[in-house]
DNA sequence: GCAACCTCAGACACCTTGTCTTACCCTGTG
DNA sequence: CACAGGGTAAGACAAGGTGTCTGAGGTTGC
């Protein structure tokens, strides 16, 4: 699979994050939520921001009704890995390995992070496919 | 302290690595290490690059010579470190656990690499360095 | 029929990026 | 001294990205 999130900006990743927060979305919930108060034109601006997003498949549209129902088309976890993968091949030449001892190594961990973090390390059989 | 790497482009992040790899260096020997063959305007170019570099902290030059000398202000790590806070901010509110747990969660690990993280969960060093 | 809403296509001003040009300053050597 | 061979500084430039906005049309419901 291709990196799933090319290069999306800053007022698209405003989108998304509506996306995935309100969930199934029309173009005019989006523009209430993202530009509350805003006129004629706020409306064209997400309109415009949601083409490219589907463009670079981040966002799904069904065209079935007359208006337009959006959804992520990648989902907040895949998004994310996205941009650590992109950070790993930009830095590290792909390997995931020096980000992982980075964190542990220069971020304040709770307790609670640590345990859970250890559990995971321990969970050895990856669950899905 | 401030992000150290606000937003560094892909030719300007060869010439970053580049003074990783190499250390002290003259903008001649960058050329000649980034554009191999490269004519005059190569010159210039990382010229430009490094300026900007400059601009934004990255690089740090010393103009006491006639010809100054450039040395990365900003290690590959810090780099490394910059990067994923910014994700962390940008899709995590700041938070870098949701970086660790998905690493831990979708990334194949080898069992050498399962053992060196679980050491550096357990060293439980206060933040200070 | 008309108002309100929608889509689509594209214009737009602005900024960034990578490259290149030009002018000018030092310095060592014939 | 003159000058060639380097170096720096400043900025022009095309191409492309970004965020916003405009306008022309299609649907729908009162």
């Amino acid at each position: 699979m291709p990196p799933p999130t090319p290069n999306v900006t800053e007022a698209e990743l405003r989108v998304l994050q509506a996306l995935w927060d309100l969930g199934t979305c029309t173009i005019r919930k989006l523009t209430d939520h993202l530009y509350p108060g805003g006129g004629q034109s706020a409306y064209a601006t997400v309109q415009k921001l949601l083409d490219r997003l589907e463009e670079a498949g981040c966002v799904a549209r069904d065209r079935s009704a007359m208006t337009h129902v959006f959804v992520a088309a990648v989902s907040r976890d895949d998004f994310l890995g996205g941009q650590l993968r992109a950070v790993a091949d930009r830095l590290c030449g792909g390997s995931v390995t020096p980000l992982l001892t980075h964190l542990l190594k220069t971020e304040a961990l709770s307790d609670d992070d640590r345990k859970e973090l250890r559990k995971l390390l321990n969970a050895h059989r990856p669950p899905r496919n």
